[in-house]
DNA sequence: TTTAAGTTTCAATACTTTTTGAAAGTTAAA
DNA sequence: TTTAACTTTCAAAAAGTATTGAAACTTAAA
C-alpha cells in the first residue's frame, strides 16, 4: 500500500466512523483530511481534495470549528482562511462527548424529571414511576461521569482504566 | 401529567434517544413500551400501542432480541409470543456498548492496522505514520477500556465512578 | 392431512438527511 | 468608491434509511 491509497483508505473510514457518531461522513472525511494534511488547508483545497460543493465544505468546516474538532488560521498577507485539525486525540474525544450528552442525555433527563411528576394513585402508576425513577438515577450517575471524564486529563484517563485491565 | 401522556411522553423520548445510538426510532419506541409495560405483550399488542405495521414490529422485536435488550416468553397453551425487555440499564448500556464497539470500533482500528503499513520514505510518509500510530494507541486503549467495562458488574462501575465526582 | 393463528420476508413507498450549485453577502486592496 | 477574492446561505435534487402491506412461510391443533 502506498501513501496515497493509505490516506484515501483512512480519509473514508474516518467517515464511516464519525457518521456513527453525530458527524456526517463529510463533516468527518474533512477532518481526517486536516488530521493527516501536512499543513493547514484552505476551504478549496478541501473541496479539490474531497471532490465536494462549496457549499458542502462550508457547512461542515464551520460545524467542525463548532464542535472544537478545526481551527481556523490565517496567513499573513493571504486573504484565505485556512484550517487544521485538533489532532490530540483525547481533546477529540472530549469535544464529541460534551456535544454528544447535550444533544442526547441532557433532553432525556429533562422528560423523565417531567414525567416522574405523574398524577394519580394505584399499582399501574407506581409501577411505572419505579421504571422512571430507576432509569432516572442511571441517567444522573452516566452524566456525573461524563462531566468528570470531560474534566478529566489524559493522563488521569488513561491510568485509571489502565488499571482496570487484568 | 396522567399516567397515558407519561408514557406517551416517554416513549417518544425514547425512540429519539434510541435514534443517536444506533437503534432505529421504532425500535426503541418498540424497548421503551415493554420497559413500562406490567406484563409481557405479544406483537399484536406492540402494533396496535405503537400504531406500526406487521412488519416493522416483526423486523425490530427481532433485532431487539438479537441485541438482548427483548426476551421472548411463551405461555403455556398460547401459540403467540409475549415478550419482554431488559429492565436493567447497566445490562441494556453493556449490550449497546458490545453492539457498538463491533460495528465501529473494530472496523477502524483493522483499517488503522492496515494502513499503518504504508510503504515509501520521506519526511511526508513518516509524517503520516504518526499520526496514524497515535490514533492506534488511542484506539486499542478505548477497546481494552470498553472491555473492562463490559465485563464489570454495575456495582463496580458505580463505585469507580462514583469516586471520580468530588 | 387441512386449517388457521401466527411469523417472516421483501419490493414498493414514504420519510429524513445530505449535497449541490447558484445567488447573495462580505471585505481588503486598488 | 469599485473590484475581485473569498465566504455564506438556501431551495432544489439526490442519496440514504425506515416503514408498509401483501404474499409466503411455519407450525400446532382439529
Amino acid at each position: 500500500m502506498d501513501l496515497a491509497e493509505g490516506k484515501a483508505r483512512f480519509i473514508q473510514s474516518w467517515g464511516t466512523l464519525g457518521s456513527h457518531w453525530g458527524i456526517n461522513r463529510t463533516m468527518a472525511q474533512i477532518h481526517a483530511l486536516l488530521l493527516i494534511a501536512e499543513k493547514p488547508l484552505s476551504a478549496q483545497e478541501v473541496i479539490d481534495e474531497l471532490d465536494i460543493s462549496r457549499g458542502n465544505a462550508n457547512m461542515n468546516i464551520r460545524a467542525l470549528i463548532d464542535w472544537g474538532l478545526v481551527f481556523k488560521e490565517l496567513k499573513p498577507g493571504d486573504r484565505k482562511e485556512y484550517f487544521v485539525a485538533e489532532k490530540d486525540m483525547w481533546e477529540v474525544v472530549k469535544q464529541v462527548i460534551i456535544h454528544r450528552k447535550k444533544k442526547e442525555l441532557e433532553p432525556i433527563v429533562k422528560v423523565l424529571n417531567e414525567i416522574s411528576g405523574v398524577e394519580g394513585k394505584g399499582e399501574e402508576v407506581e409501577e411505572f414511576k419505579k421504571v422512571i425513577k430507576d432509569i432516572q438515577l442511571f441517567s444522573s450517575k452516566a452524566d456525573s461521569t461524563l462531566n468528570s471524564l470531560i474534566k478529566a486529563d489524559q493522563h488521569w484517563f488513561v491510568s485509571t482504566f489502565m488499571n482496570m485491565i487484568k
